[in-house]
DNA sequence: TTGTATGCGTTATCAG
DNA sequence: CTGATAACGCATACAA
C-alpha cells in the first residue's frame, strides 16, 4: 500500500513514485494463488473461479501491479506496442494522424512507436524489421512506398493497417481516400466560379494519390466541357518550394489562367507567396485552391479554400482497425468522403 | 536454420525477411564459442581473443543475426529505447526537435518512443511511468511542466534530458535556450527599425520561456529609453487564434501601434490574419516579428521576421546528450544562441 | 479450475 | 580469457 509505506518510511510525500518492481509473483503470493492464475485473469485466457479473481484483482489493486510489457514481450505474448511508419515525423499533414493514432491507441493501453521513413522504399523495409524485432503487435504504415506484394507477405506474419491504397488480404487492412474526388470537388468549385483558366500544381508522380488528384482535376474539367491544356500542368514535389517555383513556371508560359488548385495545401501556400511576389493578388486576380485542409490553411492571408482531408479520423480509424486485427476481429470502418472547404482565396471570376 | 528451412519448404525467394529468428545461441554454435562470449563481443563488456573474435563475426555476418532488443531489456541490460515526451506529436515546433532526436538516434541504433502530455503535468508523470515499465534507457522530456524538483528525483533512477530550462543533477541534463535575448533582439530589431509603438503578444503565463520572451521585449524598451506601456502587451496562447484574437483586443484599446512581436511564429501568424481582416497592411501599416522561425514562416505572405529557434539542432543535441549520458559520460553541449532573421514582414518606419 | 515446470533471448555472476 | 548457470517477468503447455 502506498500510503502505508510512506508513512512507514517517513518520505517525504512526492508525487515521484519509486519505480513499481511489483512483479506478477508478488500479485499471486498477495493473493494466495499461483503466477498464472494471476496471469490468466490479466489475459482472460481462461475461466477462473470468482473468488480468487476477487482476491487477486485487490492484490493487483494495493500493489498497484502494473504488467511489465518487456517480459510479456519476450515470453511470446504481447508488447502492447504498435510500430507507425510514418514518412517523416514533423510532416504537417501526417501529424495530426500520428496524434490520432496516439489518442486511439493510448486508452487501450497500447503504445505506438513511430518512425520516419522518408518516402523511401528500403528504410520502410528497415524500420519493419526493426519493428519485429522489437516485437511489436502489429504495424501501421501512412502511404507507404512498400509495393502492395511485399506488405502482402508482410501481414502473413504481422497485422498490418496502410492508409493511401486499396488492399485486401489476411491480416491486412487498408484505409483509401478518394483524391480522384476531392480533386474533382476541388476543379469543380473553381469551374462553378466561373473559372475556365485554371492551372494544376501537381504532386509528386511517385506518389498515387498525387496522380489520382489529378485525374480529378481532368475529369472536373472534362465534365464541364473545358479543354485541357497540359502547358496549365506544373509538377511539384508537395512542399512549399515547388508551389513557388510553379508560380515562375506558371508565369513564363504566358499561358492565361485565372484559377489554380494545388494538389496540397503546402503547395499553395507557396504558390500564394509566388503569386504575391509578382504583385498578383489572390482571389483578386488569382483564386487558388488547395488540399489536404491544414490547420494552418485556417489562417494563411487569405484563409485558403482547400479540401478537407480527415487526417485526424484517418489516424484513430488506422489505430481502432489495428486494435481489432490485433484482437482477431476484423476490421469494419468507412472512411469518410472529401469534403470541400470553401474559404477566401478563391472567389467567382468578375464577369 | 532459416536457409535450411527455406529450402526444404521450397518458399519463394522473396525481398520480405522471413521474421530473423537468428539468436545469439545459433551464433556461438556457428562460432563454436559459448553464448556468453557471443554477448561479450556485442557489449565490449570484456576482451576476447581476437580469433574468436573473427570467428564470431563472421557467424554473425553470415547468419544475419540482429540482437533481440526485448530479450536484452528483460535481461536487465538496455532496451535501446529512449523515451521522448513531447507536448504535442503534431506540433509544428516540437516537430522538428523529433525529427532531430530521431535522426540521432536511430545511427546508434536506439528507438524513440513519442508521447504527447498536452501540457498536463499528471500526463507527463503518467507518460514516465509507463515509460518506465517499457524500460526505456532514458527519458527525454520536451519542456515540460513538471517541477524541476520531481525532475530530479526521477533523474536519480533513469537519465533524464530536458529542454526549456536550466538544471543540473546527477544523471541528469539541461539544453536551455535564451528566450530573454531571443525577446531582447526581435524587439531591438523593430525599435532598430524607428518603431516607438511596439505590441507584444504574450505566450501562456505558464510557460518560463513566454515570460522570458516578454522580460526581452521590456528590457529592449527600456535601453532604448522607451516607455513599456501594459496596455500594449495582449495576453496569448501560443496558437493562431491567440493572434488573431489578440488584434481585436489591440484595436479595441485604441492605443496607437506601428509594430508587433509576437512571442511566437504561430500568434503572429493569426495576428497577420487579423491585421488583414482590418485592412491593416504588413509591413505598410505594421511591422510583424514572431519567434521560433518555424519553416512555414518563410512561406507566409510576406515572409514572417523571426528569432530563430534552433528546434531540430535542439532534439538533435538532446539526443546527443542522452545517449553520452546512458554511456556514462557527462553531456558537454552549448546550446546555440538565438539570431534575428529579418524578412519582410518588418520594415523601417517611414519618417 | 488450478498449480508446476519450462522457455523466451540476453546479460551477469560465478567458477575455472 | 572463457564457459556454465542463474536470473529477468511473464505466458503456456502439461499435469493434477
Amino acid at each position: 500500500m502506498a500510503s502505508k509505506k510512506n508513512l512507514q518510511v517517513g518520505m517525504k510525500s512526492s508525487n515521484v513514485s519509486s519505480h513499481t518492481a511489483v512483479t506478477l509473483e508478488m500479485v499471486a503470493q498477495r493473493a494466495g494463488v499461483s503466477p498464472s492464475t494471476v496471469s490468466r485473469i490479466l489475459n482472460g485466457t481462461a475461466v477462473v473461479s470468482a473468488l480468487k479473481k476477487q482476491a487477486v484483482d485487490e492484490a493487483i489493486a494495493t500493489l498497484g501491479y502494473v504488467p511489465n510489457p518487456v517480459a510479456r514481450g519476450l515470453a511470446g505474448g504481447r508488447t502492447f506496442s504498435i510500430g507507425v511508419i510514418t514518412q517523416a515525423i514533423d510532416s504537417p499533414f501526417y501529424g495530426a494522424s500520428l496524434r490520432g493514432i496516439e489518442d486511439e491507441l493510448d486508452p487501450a493501453g497500447y503504445s505506438p512507436l513511430f518512425v520516419s521513413a522518408h518516402w523511401n522504399a528500403d528504410m520502410e523495409v528497415r524500420h519493419i524489421d526493426m519493428l519485429r524485432s522489437r516485437r511489436v503487435d502489429g504495424i501501421i504504415v501512412l502511404t507507404g512506398r512498400l509495393d502492395d506484394q511485399a506488405l502482402k507477405t508482410y501481414a502473413k506474419s504481422l497485422p498490418f493497417v496502410v492508409t493511401g491504397r486499396a488492399l485486401k488480404g489476411p491480416g491486412l487492412f487498408a484505409l483509401n481516400f478518394d483524391n480522384f474526388k476531392g480533386g474533382l470537388l476541388a476543379t469543380r468549385h473553381l469551374i462553378e466560379l466561373g473559372h475556365q483558366h485554371i492551372a494544376f500544381i501537381a504532386g509528386d508522380p511517385e506518389h498515387p494519390d498525387a496522380m489520382e488528384r489529378l485525374q480529378g482535376y481532368q475529369a472536373a474539367l472534362k465534365e464541364a466541357g473545358l479543354v485541357f491544356d497540359p502547358a496549365l500542368v506544373i509538377p511539384g514535389q508537395y512542399h512549399e518550394e515547388s508551389g513557388l517555383l510553379a508560380i515562375e513556371a506558371l508565369l513564363a508560359t504566358g499561358k492565361r489562367f485565372t484559377a489554380i488548385f494545388a494538389a496540397n495545401d503546402q503547395m499553395a501556400v507557396g504558390a500564394a507567396l509566388g503569386l504575391h511576389r509578382h504583385g498578383l493578388r489572390v482571389p483578386q486576380d488569382v483564386s487558388l485552391i488547395g488540399f489536404d485542409d491544414l490547420p494552418a490553411s485556417l489562417y494563411s492571408v487569405p484563409p485558403l479554400s482547400s479540401i478537407h482531408h480527415p487526417a485526424y479520423e484517418i489516424g484513430r480509424q488506422a489505430a481502432s482497425a489495428m486494435l481489432q486485427l490485433v484482437s482477431g476481429k476484423k476490421p469494419n470502418l468507412v472512411v469518410s468522403e472529401p469534403v470541400l472547404v470553401a474559404r477566401e482565396s478563391s472567389r467567382r471570376l468578375p464577369a
